[in-house]
DNA sequence: TCCCTGATGTCAGCGACTGTCATCAGAGTA
DNA sequence: TACTCTGATGACAGTCGCTGACATCAGGGA
Protein backbone atom coordinates (compact mmCIF):
# COMPACT_ATOMS: atom_id res chain seq x y z
CA UNK A 1 0.00 0.00 0.00
CA UNK A 2 1.57 3.47 -1.21
CA UNK A 3 2.42 5.39 1.51
CA UNK A 4 0.57 8.54 1.09
CA UNK A 5 -2.65 9.42 -1.33
CA UNK A 6 -1.02 10.14 -4.77
CA UNK A 7 -1.58 13.24 -6.36
CA UNK A 8 -0.85 15.82 -3.51
CA UNK A 9 -0.48 18.87 -6.15
CA UNK A 10 -3.81 18.44 -7.45
CA UNK A 11 -5.37 18.12 -4.29
CA UNK A 12 -3.51 20.98 -2.85
CA UNK A 13 -4.78 23.25 -5.87
CA UNK A 14 -8.37 21.58 -5.45
CA UNK A 15 -8.57 22.81 -1.64
CA UNK A 16 -7.02 26.22 -2.17
CA UNK A 17 -9.95 26.61 -5.27
CA UNK A 18 -12.12 25.94 -2.05
CA UNK A 19 -11.02 27.47 0.50
CA UNK A 20 -9.84 31.09 -1.36
CA UNK A 21 -13.30 30.55 -2.68
CA UNK A 22 -14.93 30.19 0.38
CA UNK A 23 -13.58 33.09 2.35
CA UNK A 24 -11.16 34.69 0.36
CA UNK A 25 -7.25 34.50 -0.37
CA UNK A 26 -6.18 36.86 2.69
CA UNK A 27 -8.12 34.60 5.17
CA UNK A 28 -6.74 31.32 4.78
CA UNK A 29 -3.60 30.96 5.62
CA UNK A 30 -1.06 28.38 3.66
CA UNK A 31 -0.96 25.43 6.98
CA UNK A 32 -4.90 25.33 6.29
CA UNK A 33 -4.87 24.14 2.11
CA UNK A 34 -2.56 21.99 3.29
CA UNK A 35 -4.22 20.28 5.81
CA UNK A 36 -7.28 20.35 4.17
CA UNK A 37 -5.48 18.62 1.14
CA UNK A 38 -4.33 15.85 3.99
CA UNK A 39 -0.52 17.76 3.76
CA UNK A 40 1.36 19.64 6.07
CA UNK A 41 2.43 23.33 5.35
CA UNK A 42 5.94 22.54 4.52
CA UNK A 43 4.62 20.44 1.93
CA UNK A 44 2.49 23.13 0.24
CA UNK A 45 5.81 24.92 -0.16
CA UNK A 46 7.55 22.17 -1.67
CA UNK A 47 4.81 22.01 -4.65
CA UNK A 48 4.18 25.99 -4.84
CA UNK A 49 6.80 29.08 -4.17
CA UNK A 50 4.38 31.18 -2.35
CA UNK A 51 0.52 31.03 -1.38
CA UNK A 52 -0.77 32.75 -4.61
CA UNK A 53 1.21 30.25 -6.85
CA UNK A 54 -1.31 27.34 -6.28
CA UNK A 55 -3.78 29.16 -8.63
CA UNK A 56 -1.16 29.73 -11.14
CA UNK A 57 0.92 26.49 -11.65
CA UNK A 58 -0.31 25.51 -14.94
CA UNK A 59 -0.12 28.31 -16.53
CA UNK A 60 3.41 28.31 -17.66
CA UNK A 61 2.29 25.68 -20.00
CA UNK A 62 -0.46 28.18 -21.66
CA UNK A 63 2.58 30.19 -22.73
CA UNK A 64 4.10 27.65 -24.86
CA UNK A 65 0.74 26.62 -26.12
CA UNK A 66 0.54 29.97 -27.58
CA UNK A 67 4.24 29.96 -28.99
CA UNK A 68 3.80 26.96 -30.56
CA UNK A 69 1.01 27.63 -32.32
CA UNK A 70 2.51 30.93 -33.98
CA UNK A 71 5.45 28.62 -34.51
CA UNK A 72 3.13 25.97 -36.34
CA UNK A 73 1.43 28.68 -38.80
CA UNK A 74 2.21 28.25 -41.97
CA UNK A 75 5.42 30.44 -43.25
CA UNK A 76 3.07 32.88 -45.43
CA UNK A 77 0.48 33.49 -42.96
CA UNK A 78 0.72 37.18 -41.66
CA UNK A 79 2.10 37.74 -38.05
CA UNK A 80 -1.71 39.07 -37.15
CA UNK A 81 -2.55 35.50 -38.43
CA UNK A 82 -0.14 33.51 -36.56
CA UNK A 83 -0.92 34.76 -33.62
CA UNK A 84 -4.88 33.77 -34.14
CA UNK A 85 -3.41 30.31 -34.52
CA UNK A 86 -2.03 30.57 -31.38
CA UNK A 87 -5.15 31.67 -29.55
CA UNK A 88 -6.74 29.09 -31.21
CA UNK A 89 -4.95 26.30 -29.74
CA UNK A 90 -5.32 28.25 -26.04
CA UNK A 91 -8.79 28.83 -26.74
CA UNK A 92 -9.80 24.68 -27.15
CA UNK A 93 -8.19 23.75 -23.88
CA UNK A 94 -9.87 26.74 -22.10
CA UNK A 95 -13.36 25.34 -23.34
CA UNK A 96 -12.98 22.54 -21.14
CA UNK A 97 -12.28 23.89 -18.18
CA UNK A 98 -14.64 26.85 -18.43
CA UNK A 99 -16.00 26.49 -14.84
CA UNK A 100 -13.05 25.88 -12.93
CA UNK A 101 -12.02 28.84 -14.34
CA UNK A 102 -14.75 31.20 -13.76
CA UNK A 103 -14.15 30.40 -10.12
CA UNK A 104 -10.74 31.03 -10.32
CA UNK A 105 -11.53 34.61 -12.16
CA UNK A 106 -13.80 35.50 -8.76
CA UNK A 107 -10.72 34.66 -6.44
CA UNK A 108 -8.60 36.66 -8.46
CA UNK A 109 -9.91 39.47 -9.22
CA UNK A 110 -11.00 39.90 -5.27
CA UNK A 111 -7.58 40.18 -4.15
CA UNK A 112 -4.65 42.38 -5.32
CA UNK A 113 -1.70 40.27 -4.21
CA UNK A 114 -3.65 37.50 -6.76
CA UNK A 115 -4.32 40.00 -9.78
CA UNK A 116 -0.63 41.16 -9.39
CA UNK A 117 0.40 37.87 -10.19
CA UNK A 118 -1.95 37.46 -12.75
CA UNK A 119 -0.13 40.35 -14.70
CA UNK A 120 3.21 38.51 -14.08
CA UNK A 121 1.98 35.37 -15.76
CA UNK A 122 0.57 37.84 -18.68
CA UNK A 123 3.76 39.28 -18.92
CA UNK A 124 5.66 35.43 -19.37
CA UNK A 125 2.70 35.07 -22.31
CA UNK A 126 4.08 37.99 -23.58
CA UNK A 127 7.64 37.24 -23.51
CA UNK A 128 7.33 33.68 -25.20
CA UNK A 129 5.01 35.13 -27.82
CA UNK A 130 7.71 37.72 -28.58
CA UNK A 131 10.27 35.09 -29.05
CA UNK A 132 8.37 33.38 -31.59
CA UNK A 133 7.54 36.38 -33.41
CA UNK A 134 11.04 37.23 -33.15
CA UNK A 135 11.62 33.76 -35.38
CA UNK A 136 8.84 35.09 -37.84
CA UNK A 137 11.36 37.97 -38.19
CA UNK A 138 8.24 40.25 -37.17
CA UNK A 139 9.73 43.98 -36.17
CA UNK A 140 9.29 45.35 -32.93
CA UNK A 141 8.03 41.73 -31.72
CA UNK A 142 7.63 42.76 -27.83
CA UNK A 143 5.35 45.40 -28.36
CA UNK A 144 3.14 43.38 -31.28
CA UNK A 145 2.99 40.52 -28.33
CA UNK A 146 2.02 42.65 -26.05
CA UNK A 147 -0.95 43.97 -28.60
CA UNK A 148 -1.77 40.79 -28.91
CA UNK A 149 -1.95 39.40 -25.58
CA UNK A 150 -3.59 42.52 -24.62
CA UNK A 151 -6.29 41.39 -27.31
CA UNK A 152 -6.36 38.18 -26.00
CA UNK A 153 -7.33 39.31 -22.33
CA UNK A 154 -9.62 41.34 -23.86
CA UNK A 155 -11.40 38.50 -25.72
CA UNK A 156 -10.54 35.69 -22.54
CA UNK A 157 -12.43 38.21 -20.23
CA UNK A 158 -15.79 38.43 -22.56
CA UNK A 159 -15.72 34.98 -23.22
CA UNK A 160 -15.76 33.99 -19.77
CA UNK A 161 -18.17 36.89 -18.07
CA UNK A 162 -20.68 35.91 -21.08
CA UNK A 163 -23.68 33.97 -20.66
CA UNK A 164 -23.43 32.27 -24.17
CA UNK A 165 -19.67 32.75 -24.94
CA UNK A 166 -18.38 34.41 -27.79
CA UNK A 167 -15.68 33.02 -30.01
CA UNK A 168 -12.71 33.77 -28.91
CA UNK A 169 -11.22 34.61 -32.22
CA UNK A 170 -14.44 36.28 -33.29
CA UNK A 171 -13.60 38.79 -30.30
CA UNK A 172 -9.55 39.23 -31.16
CA UNK A 173 -10.83 40.51 -34.63
CA UNK A 174 -12.87 43.05 -33.17
CA UNK A 175 -10.15 44.30 -30.80
CA UNK A 176 -7.64 44.29 -34.14
CA UNK A 177 -9.90 46.42 -35.60
CA UNK A 178 -10.06 49.34 -32.84
CA UNK A 179 -6.90 48.85 -32.20
CA UNK A 180 -6.27 49.74 -36.11
CA UNK A 181 -8.41 52.22 -36.21
CA UNK A 182 -6.22 54.27 -33.18
CA UNK A 183 -2.71 53.65 -34.12
CA UNK A 184 -4.08 54.82 -38.42
CA UNK B 1 12.95 72.40 18.37
CA UNK B 2 10.82 69.96 16.46
CA UNK B 3 10.36 66.33 18.28
CA UNK B 4 11.36 64.15 14.62
CA UNK B 5 13.05 65.08 11.75
CA UNK B 6 11.09 66.56 8.96
CA UNK B 7 9.96 64.42 5.85
CA UNK B 8 10.58 61.00 7.04
CA UNK B 9 8.58 59.90 3.96
CA UNK B 10 11.29 61.07 2.34
CA UNK B 11 13.84 59.67 4.07
CA UNK B 12 13.08 56.45 4.06
CA UNK B 13 12.34 56.66 0.16
CA UNK B 14 16.39 57.72 0.00
CA UNK B 15 17.36 54.95 2.39
CA UNK B 16 15.70 52.15 0.64
CA UNK B 17 17.02 53.18 -2.49
CA UNK B 18 21.06 53.27 -1.23
CA UNK B 19 20.15 50.15 0.42
CA UNK B 20 18.27 47.99 -2.17
CA UNK B 21 20.87 49.35 -4.38
CA UNK B 22 23.61 47.80 -2.84
CA UNK B 23 22.75 44.70 -1.21
CA UNK B 24 19.33 44.13 -3.63
CA UNK B 25 15.77 44.11 -2.12
CA UNK B 26 15.55 40.43 -0.72
CA UNK B 27 18.79 40.98 1.49
CA UNK B 28 17.54 44.18 3.20
CA UNK B 29 14.98 44.03 6.19
CA UNK B 30 12.71 46.87 5.86
CA UNK B 31 13.87 47.19 9.84
CA UNK B 32 17.76 48.01 8.52
CA UNK B 33 15.85 50.85 6.27
CA UNK B 34 13.69 52.36 8.65
CA UNK B 35 17.08 52.39 10.84
CA UNK B 36 19.01 53.84 8.42
CA UNK B 37 16.41 57.03 7.71
CA UNK B 38 16.41 57.34 11.71
CA UNK B 39 12.98 55.85 12.48
CA UNK B 40 11.83 52.38 13.33
CA UNK B 41 10.22 49.62 11.51
CA UNK B 42 6.76 50.03 13.03
CA UNK B 43 6.55 53.93 11.11
CA UNK B 44 8.04 52.44 7.89
CA UNK B 45 5.11 50.32 7.79
CA UNK B 46 3.00 53.83 8.05
CA UNK B 47 4.42 55.26 5.09
CA UNK B 48 4.53 52.13 3.22
CA UNK B 49 1.75 49.30 2.88
CA UNK B 50 4.55 47.13 2.29
CA UNK B 51 8.67 46.89 1.42
CA UNK B 52 7.99 47.27 -1.85
CA UNK B 53 5.97 49.91 -2.31
CA UNK B 54 8.50 52.17 -1.03
CA UNK B 55 9.85 52.54 -4.99
CA UNK B 56 6.71 53.24 -6.06
CA UNK B 57 4.72 55.60 -4.17
CA UNK B 58 4.78 58.49 -6.48
CA UNK B 59 3.70 56.68 -9.32
CA UNK B 60 -0.13 57.23 -8.97
CA UNK B 61 0.13 61.03 -9.28
CA UNK B 62 1.93 59.56 -13.09
CA UNK B 63 -1.32 57.68 -14.03
CA UNK B 64 -2.73 60.87 -13.82
CA UNK B 65 -0.69 63.16 -15.32
CA UNK B 66 -1.21 60.99 -18.22
CA UNK B 67 -4.87 60.97 -17.88
CA UNK B 68 -4.65 65.07 -17.58
CA UNK B 69 -2.84 65.37 -20.74
CA UNK B 70 -5.32 63.10 -22.71
CA UNK B 71 -7.79 65.41 -21.69
CA UNK B 72 -5.81 68.55 -22.04
CA UNK B 73 -5.70 67.61 -25.84
CA UNK B 74 -7.75 69.47 -27.87
CA UNK B 75 -11.67 68.13 -28.72
CA UNK B 76 -10.00 67.89 -32.27
CA UNK B 77 -7.43 65.71 -31.84
CA UNK B 78 -7.31 61.79 -32.84
CA UNK B 79 -6.88 59.53 -29.71
CA UNK B 80 -3.30 59.04 -30.88
CA UNK B 81 -2.36 62.68 -30.99
CA UNK B 82 -4.47 62.91 -27.37
CA UNK B 83 -2.06 59.98 -26.03
CA UNK B 84 0.87 61.77 -27.64
CA UNK B 85 -0.01 64.85 -25.52
CA UNK B 86 -0.17 62.64 -22.46
CA UNK B 87 3.16 61.19 -22.74
CA UNK B 88 4.74 64.35 -23.34
CA UNK B 89 3.45 65.85 -20.19
CA UNK B 90 5.07 62.55 -18.37
CA UNK B 91 8.51 62.97 -20.81
CA UNK B 92 9.32 66.49 -18.91
CA UNK B 93 9.34 65.41 -15.20
CA UNK B 94 11.00 62.06 -16.13
CA UNK B 95 14.16 63.84 -17.58
CA UNK B 96 14.52 66.11 -14.35
CA UNK B 97 14.13 62.57 -12.41
CA UNK B 98 16.27 60.92 -14.78
CA UNK B 99 19.37 59.53 -12.49
CA UNK B 100 17.11 58.47 -9.89
CA UNK B 101 14.81 56.54 -12.13
CA UNK B 102 17.47 54.31 -13.88
CA UNK B 103 19.02 53.42 -10.17
CA UNK B 104 15.60 52.40 -9.07
CA UNK B 105 14.88 50.60 -12.99
CA UNK B 106 18.31 48.42 -11.41
CA UNK B 107 16.88 47.61 -8.59
CA UNK B 108 13.66 46.34 -10.05
CA UNK B 109 14.68 44.16 -13.00
CA UNK B 110 16.90 42.27 -10.10
CA UNK B 111 13.74 41.43 -8.46
CA UNK B 112 10.85 39.32 -9.31
CA UNK B 113 8.51 40.67 -6.81
CA UNK B 114 9.67 44.50 -7.63
CA UNK B 115 8.84 43.42 -11.18
CA UNK B 116 5.40 41.97 -10.73
CA UNK B 117 4.63 45.52 -8.52
CA UNK B 118 5.73 47.10 -11.62
CA UNK B 119 3.03 45.86 -13.71
CA UNK B 120 0.41 46.72 -11.19
CA UNK B 121 1.69 49.63 -11.58
CA UNK B 122 1.28 50.24 -15.07
CA UNK B 123 -2.09 48.86 -14.92
CA UNK B 124 -3.48 51.57 -13.37
CA UNK B 125 -1.79 53.65 -15.66
CA UNK B 126 -3.61 52.03 -18.04
CA UNK B 127 -7.00 51.92 -15.97
CA UNK B 128 -6.48 56.22 -15.54
CA UNK B 129 -5.43 56.50 -19.47
CA UNK B 130 -8.54 54.24 -20.50
CA UNK B 131 -10.72 56.45 -18.51
CA UNK B 132 -9.76 59.27 -19.85
CA UNK B 133 -9.96 58.30 -23.44
CA UNK B 134 -13.66 56.39 -22.36
CA UNK B 135 -14.38 60.59 -21.91
CA UNK B 136 -13.44 61.26 -25.38
CA UNK B 137 -15.55 58.22 -26.86
CA UNK B 138 -12.68 55.91 -27.90
CA UNK B 139 -14.17 52.70 -28.89
CA UNK B 140 -12.68 49.88 -26.30
CA UNK B 141 -10.95 52.31 -24.59
CA UNK B 142 -9.56 49.64 -22.33
CA UNK B 143 -7.56 47.69 -24.99
CA UNK B 144 -6.34 50.83 -26.88
CA UNK B 145 -5.12 52.16 -23.70
CA UNK B 146 -2.98 48.88 -22.84
CA UNK B 147 -1.61 49.87 -26.53
CA UNK B 148 -1.03 53.00 -25.68
CA UNK B 149 0.83 52.50 -22.19
CA UNK B 150 2.82 48.98 -23.64
CA UNK B 151 3.67 51.47 -26.52
CA UNK B 152 4.56 54.26 -23.73
CA UNK B 153 6.65 51.51 -21.91
CA UNK B 154 8.79 50.48 -24.54
CA UNK B 155 9.72 54.56 -25.25
CA UNK B 156 10.66 54.99 -21.61
CA UNK B 157 12.84 51.98 -21.44
CA UNK B 158 14.51 52.62 -24.65
CA UNK B 159 14.87 56.26 -23.27
CA UNK B 160 16.40 55.26 -20.10
CA UNK B 161 19.10 52.57 -21.83
CA UNK B 162 20.24 55.19 -24.26
CA UNK B 163 23.55 57.12 -23.39
CA UNK B 164 21.75 60.12 -25.40
CA UNK B 165 18.19 59.71 -24.51
CA UNK B 166 15.70 59.19 -27.83
CA UNK B 167 13.02 61.97 -27.52
CA UNK B 168 9.94 59.29 -26.16
CA UNK B 169 7.52 60.93 -28.89
CA UNK B 170 9.54 60.01 -31.86
CA UNK B 171 10.11 56.48 -30.31
CA UNK B 172 6.24 56.27 -29.66
CA UNK B 173 5.64 57.20 -32.90
CA UNK B 174 8.16 54.18 -34.25
CA UNK B 175 6.21 51.88 -32.32
CA UNK B 176 2.46 52.85 -33.07
CA UNK B 177 4.05 52.40 -36.48
CA UNK B 178 5.19 48.75 -36.08
CA UNK B 179 1.38 48.12 -34.44
CA UNK B 180 -0.14 49.40 -37.25
CA UNK B 181 1.98 46.93 -39.53
CA UNK B 182 0.80 44.09 -37.74
CA UNK B 183 -3.13 44.54 -37.03
CA UNK B 184 -3.01 45.96 -40.80
C1' DT C 1 18.83 -8.69 0.93
C1' DC C 2 20.27 -4.22 0.90
C1' DC C 3 20.64 0.35 -0.49
C1' DC C 4 18.83 4.39 -2.78
C1' DT C 5 15.40 7.62 -3.97
C1' DG C 6 11.64 10.63 -3.58
C1' DA C 7 7.80 12.46 -1.23
C1' DT C 8 6.61 13.60 3.07
C1' DG C 9 6.78 15.03 8.23
C1' DT C 10 8.89 17.68 12.20
C1' DC C 11 10.94 21.50 14.19
C1' DA C 12 13.22 25.77 14.79
C1' DG C 13 13.72 30.28 13.20
C1' DC C 14 13.65 34.78 10.43
C1' DG C 15 11.34 38.50 8.52
C1' DA C 16 6.99 40.86 6.82
C1' DC C 17 3.26 42.95 8.56
C1' DT C 18 -0.53 44.38 12.13
C1' DG C 19 -3.06 45.81 16.37
C1' DT C 20 -2.76 48.37 20.43
C1' DC C 21 -1.27 51.50 23.60
C1' DA C 22 1.96 55.10 25.18
C1' DT C 23 4.49 59.42 24.32
C1' DC C 24 4.99 64.20 23.56
C1' DA C 25 6.02 68.68 20.67
C1' DG C 26 3.41 72.09 18.68
C1' DA C 27 -0.90 74.29 17.28
C1' DG C 28 -5.07 76.00 18.63
C1' DT C 29 -8.14 77.82 22.41
C1' DA C 30 -9.82 79.77 26.55
C1' DT D 1 -0.66 81.42 31.02
C1' DA D 2 -2.79 77.00 31.21
C1' DC D 3 -5.32 73.57 28.91
C1' DT D 4 -6.52 70.35 25.39
C1' DC D 5 -6.16 68.14 20.97
C1' DT D 6 -3.71 66.20 17.20
C1' DG D 7 -0.46 63.80 14.50
C1' DA D 8 3.73 61.45 13.96
C1' DT D 9 6.32 58.40 16.27
C1' DG D 10 8.02 54.46 19.48
C1' DA D 11 7.42 50.01 22.00
C1' DC D 12 5.83 45.49 22.16
C1' DA D 13 3.50 41.38 21.33
C1' DG D 14 1.62 38.36 18.05
C1' DT D 15 0.35 35.98 13.41
C1' DC D 16 1.65 34.22 9.20
C1' DG D 17 4.60 33.40 5.02
C1' DC D 18 8.44 30.99 3.99
C1' DT D 19 13.06 28.35 4.58
C1' DG D 20 16.80 25.21 6.14
C1' DA D 21 18.00 21.00 8.26
C1' DC D 22 17.19 16.58 9.49
C1' DA D 23 14.29 12.30 10.05
C1' DT D 24 11.15 8.77 8.12
C1' DC D 25 9.88 5.08 5.24
C1' DA D 26 7.52 2.59 0.99
C1' DG D 27 8.86 1.02 -3.33
C1' DG D 28 12.23 0.12 -6.94
C1' DG D 29 16.43 -1.62 -8.45
C1' DA D 30 21.25 -3.81 -7.82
Amino acid sequence: MARWQPDGRRRLQDAALELYGERGFAEVTAAEVAARAGLTERTFFRHFADKKEVLFGDETRLAETIADGVRAAPPEASPMEAVLVGFAALSESAHARRDRLLRRERIIEQNAELRERELAKFAAWTAALASALRERGVAEASLVAEVAIATGRMAFHRWIEADRPVPLAEAMREGFAAVRAFVS
